[in-house]
DNA sequence: GGTATGATTGACT
DNA sequence: GTCAATCATACCA
């Protein structure tokens, strides 16, 4: 692999090989934020994504360019957010469900006071609140303030699992895990689906 | 205008 | 293990 590929041109295509290939990542939001662990893959072909029934005013982000946020509220108290991945137009967006606390942990603590180190960004819900996320972020770039988003230096060793806390396609393995993260939501992790990326 | 639902989390038994 | 919190969106009338 190339370094000298642009995080963007990697989000622009299949959007369950760039979800695998955003494990590792750096994300930050204001310098806040760290390494990708954990994400899961939606398409418009998919009963359990937002676009799959076309294009609202809530989704519309999901069918803009790729490399942009995609950010929604979840269960009327989450702000969840997505990194919208494939051709434009095509509704395909990566939800980052969890980081490792690297910068700016200071701002974190302070966001979730008596939260343990560990949890601070373990779950998409949790996530947005410890780096600040919020609907002001919907359809803003990735590569441009207050986002950073860097390409894994290195290989990563990626595991494939059933997404978790929808009710449709739950079957799909399109949730992928940095293998033995203890800052992944969830470390039931079913075998058979390893892959590795690099 | 009214109602059902959810890509979650945290508290409680 | 079960269940409430909480609200924008989507859908029906």
């Amino acid at each position: 692999m190339s370094a000298a590929v642009a995080p963007c041109a990697l989000l622009a295509r299949d959007v369950v090989a760039a979800a695998r290939s955003l494990v590792g990542w750096t994300l930050l939001v204001d310098g806040v934020g760290g390494r990708i662990v954990e994400v899961e893959a939606y398409d418009q072909d998919d009963p359990a994504s937002h676009s799959h029934d076309g294009r609202t005013s809530r989704n519309a982000a999901m069918f803009g360019p790729p490399g942009r946020a995609y950010v929604y509220r979840s269960y009327g108290i989450h702000w969840l957010l997505n990194v919208v991945c494939g051709e434009e137009g095509h509704g395909a967006a990566v939800l980052v469900r969890a980081v490792i606390p690297e910068h700016g942990r200071e701002r974190i603590a302070a966001r979730r006071p008596g939260v343990g180190e560990r949890d601070w960004c373990r779950g998409p819900g949790r996530l947005g609140v410890a780096l600040g996320v919020g609907p002001q972020h919907d359809g803003a770039r990735l590569d441009a303030e207050p986002f950073t988003l860097r390409a894994a230096c290195g290989p990563v060793a990626v595991l494939a699992t059933p997404r978790i806390g929808i009710s449709r396609a739950v079957e799909r393995p399109w949730r992928f895990v940095e293998a033995g993260s203890v800052y992944a939501s969830d470390t039931r992790v079913r075998a058979g689906g390893a892959t590795s990326s690099g």
